[in-house]
DNA sequence: CTGTCAATTGAATGATTGTTCAATCATACC
DNA sequence: GGTATGATTGAACAATCATTCAATTGACAG
């Protein structure tokens, strides 16, 4: 039968591994990675890309929201849940309403960054 | 029992509707949105996060990207399916070898943005 | 042709995640 | 106090997705 067990390495890294050893070297911290890929993942559903597009333009409340988007007010809370976790939206309360905008500028511009490519 | 059934709507829409109806008016199309999210998502994965940030900085080949990541050959071959198919990288043939990078500075500029805001 | 190595691919598994439904909390009005 | 409404939360379900393992393709060397 003679199953060799492949060690999914290869035998020569590049040209001799320097070129493996400087990137492994620059590599981002675990740390970077990790906050980058959740920053990105929060941007990722289309739900909370509406969201945030929404509250881009005007301060909203949860039960607005649900009406923008067409979509559940329980949903719409879970994700804004998600989205205060990131601190990417900040809330006042009045009344029985809770009023949502984004905290500050710095997911604005990233956010805008990627329409701007979409749009090309 | 009166299990009254929830509607999930609100009576009132903020003041009376009007912000509702105009952000609802300036919402982004379907296809931004599902653009927009697919584009997140693709760099949303600490695996792909990495090998974006590896291909940056140096033209890899598949098994330069596996060692530098410390991951397995299929799993590169995986995200790199992705990648290629987000039209996020390219790659040239040589010998018994694939290299990659990446395939314009679009990405990078956004990549470099999330990067910019996660050091702060 | 045969054997080897880089890379791709498919199936299966385990984990993550978005939505729904129901219950609950908090505030305002009667 | 009791009721109605806006909002939050938890459990459950379905769907998505990243990784692993195994098999396969394509290219080169002997």
């Amino acid at each position: 039968m003679s199953v060799k067990k492949r060690d999914d390495t290869c035998a020569i890294k590049s040209v001799d591994g320097k070129k493996v050893a400087a990137v492994k070297k620059a590599m981002l911290t675990d740390e970077e990675v990790r906050d980058l890929s959740e920053t990105f993942s929060v941007l990722a559903d289309p739900t909370r890309t509406k969201i945030i597009y929404a509250l881009s333009k005007e301060e909203l409340c949860v039960c607005d929201i649900s009406g923008v988007l067409g979509i559940s007010i329980s949903a719409v809370s879970h994700q804004l849940r998600v989205l205060r976790n990131m601190r990417l939206v900040k809330f006042r309360k009045e009344a029985k309403m809770v009023f949502y905008s984004l905290d500050d500028g710095h997911i604005e511009r990233l956010f805008n960054e990627g329409l701007k490519h979409v749009r090309e």
